[in-house]
DNA sequence: CAATATCGCATGCTTTCAGTGCTCATTCAA
DNA sequence: TTGAATGAGCACTGAAAGCATGCGATATTG
C-alpha cells in the first residue's frame, strides 16, 4: 500500500544524481543509462521536473539538466508532490490551500486561494465520517515527514542517526507511542 | 500521491464503528447505510478482515460483524496492511520478513521465514541505486507513524495533542528537523 | 418454512500507470 | 553550412489495479 510510482522513483533519483554533481548538467541519457530506467520516460519525467522548475534544462549538443533549486531547502514533499500531486492519503485530507501551494517549486505562484474543495466523494456527500479527525491527525504526520526529508538528505549515504530536536514533538500530536514498542 | 484505496477507507470507517460500539454485532447492511457506502463492496472488505482474524462474523439473521482484536494493542499498520499489503513506498523498501510479518491479526504466523526479496526491478538489478538508504530511512519513519496509531485512536474524536514519549525518537533517525520550520 | 446474513466465485467497467513512437526545435562542433 | 546530439511536445498502446455488482449457496434466527 501507499507505493510511489516509478516516475517519482525515477524522479527522485534523477534529482539525486544532480544534486550530487553540482555546476555540471547530466543529459537524460547519461542518468538512464547509469541506472538502467527507460531514457524515454526519464525524459518525460525530467520535462515535469523542468516545468515545476526544480531543474534547468539547456537544449542541444551536450546539452542535459542542471539543479535549480537549493538542496538543503527543498523537501522530498515538493518534489514528489510535482510529480504524483499533493499528498492525500484520502480524499478529504486536504485543503484547497494545501493542494494548490503543492507541485511549484520556487516561482512564487500566489494565485487567488479559492477554497473550493475537490468533489469529496466520501467524506463531504456524507455528513458523519467518523474518522475525518483520526484520520487528519495521521495525514499531517505522514506529511512532516515528507517535509522534514530534503534533496540534500538523498545524497548523503551516511546512515548515521541525527537525534530529532526537542519543540517540534510537541506540534503534531502522536496518540499512543507506548504502542509502537510492540512491534516493528 | 500515496493514496490510499477506497477499501481501506471503508475497512478503517467499519473497524472503528465496530470499535465505537463493543460487544454489539453490526451487520454490512448497517454500516453501509450508516455511511453511505455500497454494501457489497463493504462485504467484501468485511470478509478480508474477517479472515484475517481483525472481526469475527456470525451468520443467519441478527448475525453480523465483532471487532475481535484489542483496539489498543492494534496499530492502524497492521490493518491497512491486511487489506492492502505491506507497506512499501518503493520496491526495494521492504524484506522478506517484514511482508510476512504483515497482514494477519492474532493467529501467530510464523512460516519459515524464507528471505527471497521480492523481484526487485530496479534496485536489485542494477548495484547502483544511489537513494537505497536514504529512501529507506523516509519509509521507516512513515511506516513509523502508521504503527503508532491504533483503532482506539480512530474514535477518539478528540484533538488534544499528546506528547510524544521520549527514548522513541532517536530510534529512527530524522536528518534535518529544522527544516520542517521551513514550511508546514 | 421464511427472512436475513455472510460466503464464494465470477464478471464488467473505469482509471491509472508504464513505456514507446515520432516529429520538431535548439545547440554545438566540425 | 551541415550534421549530430539533445530536449520538447503530442499522442498512443498495453497492462494492471481499482471499483463495483450479480448470483447462488450456506448458515442462523424466529
Amino acid at each position: 500500500m501507499l507505493r510511489l510510482t516509478r516516475r517519482s522513483e525515477y524522479g527522485i533519483i534523477a534529482i539525486a544524481h544532480l544534486a550530487q554533481r553540482p555546476g555540471e548538467a547530466a543529459s537524460a541519457r547519461d542518468i538512464a543509462e547509469r541506472y538502467g530506467i527507460p531514457k524515454r520516460l526519464l525524459a518525460e519525467v525530467m520535462k515535469q521536473l523542468s516545468h515545476r522548475g526544480f531543474v534547468r534544462s539547456s537544449r542541444g549538443a551536450s546539452g542535459g539538466y542542471q539543479l535549480a533549486v537549493d538542496p538543503t531547502r527543498t523537501s522530498v514533499r515538493v518534489v514528489l508532490a510535482a510529480l504524483e500531486g499533493p499528498f492525500e492519503m484520502v480524499q478529504c485530507a486536504t485543503d484547497g490551500a494545501r493542494a494548490l501551494e503543492d507541485g511549484e517549486a520556487g516561482r512564487a505562484v500566489a494565485p487567488a486561494a479559492s477554497s473550493h474543495f475537490a468533489q469529496n466523494t466520501l467524506c463531504e456527500l456524507l455528513g458523519s465520517c467518523p474518522i475525518r479527525g483520526p484520520v487528519q491527525r495521521i495525514h499531517d504526520r505522514m506529511r512532516l515527514v515528507l517535509e522534514e526529508f530534503t534533496i540534500r538528505d538523498l545524497i548523503s549515504g551516511g546512515d548515521g542517526a541525527v537525534p530529532m530536536t526537542a519543540g517540534l514533538s510537541t506540534a503534531f500530536a502522536p496518540p499512543a507511542v507506548a504502542a509502537a514498542v510492540r512491534k516493528s
